[in-house]
DNA sequence: TTAGGGTTAG
């Protein structure tokens, strides 16, 4: 037993633990990630198989259970849920349980792997599952439902239905938990639509969906962009038919109806009892039915009592499927990413009139996308408000707050929260540090942010790869190379795994420096790490290519990226045409240009104005303008520099008439000049002094007075 | 005793 396991013993007055000769020295020995180890390893027991179909009675556990609560269950019990158990501690409990005699009820072994599963140590979760069985242990439902959550956490969701599939053979009955955690799985694979198939699946094996289980397809829907979807779904909750396929209330409603007339009235009231628990919302036809058929037989209390229970909320069913404060902040926090934030302020305002209460954590996702959307008033009150209510802000809230200061550059005040959290006993996580350094980082505060990266893992946590991330895009990002790259080394001697995020940050800033030969390196780097590169890291690596003279080398990388299944951005195509464009190789960059659509993408203003500058520079105005009239007519709006772009072309070109004409239209569409139009229209004026009469039309544009020509 | 939501880096 370990010295920790020890203390905890003795903390709980636990009676020391006998020594196991057999406990292994190391986590790596609980680390067996093959699953069919815990399926087929119970030979030991025949009765471990239970062969009844009721699953209160079908597993038979070979040992009596203890009668009373002893010390140990009493400290799983006291320390698990709240996640208050290192994994050394469990590892040694865990040992000791096995080895009772008699040992205790599985519902202790299902509380130390909920421990387990609380502080996310999933893969230990897996294997003592495994010894369990090879200890003649019987895991019961829950304790399959553990499994089925953790192998789904572990992006394992295959093998999550590989244990319902056992657990069926075993007698039990899937639970709603089964099914969410398997819903969530897959939403965790991105696996949408096999989710929503899941959640069909789940009602037609008579399983109900609970308000956990839609809040788990609710996030999945709006992980994945199908907002809309998950509006609807929340909508079908909130109206009480939160149940989809099934019989529904007219179904319902008819059979009552016909029962009623043959003066059936028990069948009916027990068809009604049945609609309810299947969270199928009697309408008031329903209850009419019912009524008037309580009236017919003489039953008028019982009719009464059922007006009387429609005139109440709900009638106390299905109240435990209607939305709540955690659906609803799934939503507003997909609409406040998306930068909707006035439809995330709507929805908010909405669940406080239908009287549901948020809590800090829906306050603290509405005052985040607040801020983020830079409604910096609005935040504010928003935090004064749940601060009001009685709702104090929690660690996350203060990680918000300090991180929406940071972006403001505000890196005083953000200090100064830190320390009002620790002040008010809260322990900063790794979270609030990694944001803070950020933040130092960002106003060039580099030698601050190193300090306290030295001092994370003094505080009680450890530097990881985002820790590591902001530090070297700092250094990047200021042109601090060398102190970048000597990070990166001691990331990997550390064996903090870098991740496409760090490589891109180091890529972008050497590529800065004009060192294309490392960046090349770099990017090969990638590979022996096992990090995948992302789109980003191929636009850096394209167009850093591009801007050091590189080109065939980024055409070598476009073309094995179209024999790939890359999914090209129009960002791509244009840092390569631009590349193309300006080393005269205007023809490559035109094929480029009409090869976009094959790729499902449109040019953008961009594009257009790269375009246009090459044609430019080759002297092909009346094309250049064509392309102008082009993407107007295709709605894309050309904007200062698009016009910028051509006026210098032909300005190059003496060609005054055009430019003016250009000015006008710039006019026209309501846009500024900036500092390049009016030194284009400067360079004009020297040219030709009959184009002073275009100043006539400069006090149309905003703020130009200073271009009045003395 | 088991299942859902919020905060950090390009």
């Amino acid at each position: 037993m370990s010295s920790s396991a020890r203390t905890a013993a003795s903390k709980c007055k636990l009676p020391p633990l006998s020594t196991n000769p057999e406990r292994p020295t190391s986590s790596n020995s609980h680390s067996s990630t093959k699953l069919s180890s815990f399926f087929t390893n119970q030979a030991s027991s025949n009765t471990a198989i239970p062969t009844s179909s009721n699953p209160k009675t079908s597993p038979k556990n070979p040992f009596p259970r203890a009668p009373i609560q002893t010390p140990l269950e009493k400290f799983l019990q006291a320390n698990c849920k709240s996640g208050n158990i290192t994994l050394s501690e469990a590892l040694d409990y865990f040992d000791h349980m096995i080895h009772m005699r008699p040992p205790p009820p599985m519902s202790s072994f299902n509380r130390l792997l909920g421990g387990l599963v609380k502080s996310k140590h999933y893969s230990h979760v897996f294997s003592f599952c495994n010894k369990l069985t090879a200890s003649g242990l019987l895991p019961n439902l829950i304790t399959l439902n553990i499994l089925v959550n953790c192998l789904c956490n572990m992006n394992r969701v295959c093998d999550g239905f590989v244990v319902m599939g056992s657990m069926i053979r075993k007698g039990y009955r899937p639970t709603t938990v089964t099914f969410t955690s398997l819903v969530k799985g897959l939403c965790m694979e991105n696996r949408i639509d096999e989710a929503n198939k899941l959640f069909e699946k789940m009602i037609k094996f008579r399983c109900q969906p609970s308000v956990i289980c839609y809040g788990t397809l609710i996030n999945g829907l709006c992980r994945t962009g199908k907002t809309d979807v998950a509006l609807k779904l929340h909508e079908e909750m909130n109206s009480g038919n939160g149940v989809r396929f099934r019989p529904n209330t007219v179904t319902f409603t008819s059979l009552i109806q016909g029962l009623c007339v043959e003066d059936r009235i028990d069948e009916a009231t027990s068809l009604f009892e049945k609609m309810k628990k299947l969270r199928c919302h009697p309408s008031v036809i329903t209850y009419g039915t019912l009524i008037n058929g309580f009236c017919r037989t003489g039953k008028t209390d019982v009719a009464l009592s059922l007006h009387e229970e429609m005139a109440n909320e709900n009638g106390g069913y299905g109240v435990d499927c209607k939305p709540n404060s955690v659906t609803y902040g799934i939503i507003i926090d997909r609409f406040c990413k998306d930068g909707m934030i006035d439809k995330a302020t709507e929805l908010f305002l909405e669940m406080k009139n239908r009287g549901i209460f948020p809590d800090v954590v829906v306050y603290s996702i509405l005052i985040h996308g607040l801020y983020y959307n830079e409604k910096w008033e609005a935040g504010k009150a928003l935090l004064h408000e749940m601060i009001d209510s009685g709702i104090q802000p929690d660690l996350v809230t203060f990680n918000v707050l300090i991180g929406a200061l940071c972006r403001r550059g505000n890196v005083k005040d953000s200090r100064d929260l830190l320390k009002l959290m620790i002040r008010r006993g809260m322990n900063p996580n790794i979270f609030t540090y990694n944001t803070l350094m950020d933040g130092l980082c960002l106003v060039g505060n580099l030698d601050e942010a190193r300090e306290l990266f030295h001092s994370i893992s003094t505080r009680g946590c450890e530097p990881g790869a985002i820790s590591y991330s902001v530090l070297i895009n700092g250094y990047c990002k200021y042109r601090k190379i060398q102190e970048a790259i000597n990070l990166y080394e001691e990331m990997i001697f550390k064996g903090v795994k870098p991740t496409v995020i760090t490589y891109n940050a180091l890529l972008t800033g050497i590529f800065q420096m004009g060192k294309v030969q490392d960046a090349q390196k770099l990017f090969h780097e990638m590979h022996t790490q096992n990090v995948l590169p992302d789109s980003a890291t191929y636009l850096i690596l394209l167009d850093g290519l591009c801007k050091h003279d590189c080109k065939p080398e980024a055409m070598d990388i476009f073309h094995s990226l179209e024999n790939s299944n890359f999914r090209f951005s129009v960002e791509i195509f244009n840092c390569l045409m631009d590349g193309f464009c300006k080393s005269g190789k205007l023809e490559i960059a035109w094929d480029l240009f009409h090869k976009m659509s094959s790729k499902g993408l449109l040019p953008n203003v961009i594009t257009y104005s790269i375009m246009i500058h090459g044609l430019c520079m080759e002297g092909q105005l009346e094309k250049a303008n064509g392309l102008l009239l082009e993407m107007e007519g295709k709605g894309c709006l050309p904007n200062v520099i698009t016009y910028n772009t051509l006026m210098r072309g032909f300005c190059l070109n003496d060609d005054s008439t055009k430019v003016v004409e250009l000015l006008h239209k710039m006019s026209e569409r309501n846009l500024s000049p900036d500092d390049s139009t009016i030194s284009i229209v400067v360079d004009l004026l020297s040219k030709d002094e009959r184009i002073r009469k275009c100043l006539d039309l400069l006090p149309t544009f905003p703020a130009t007075s200073q271009l009045r020509m003395p």
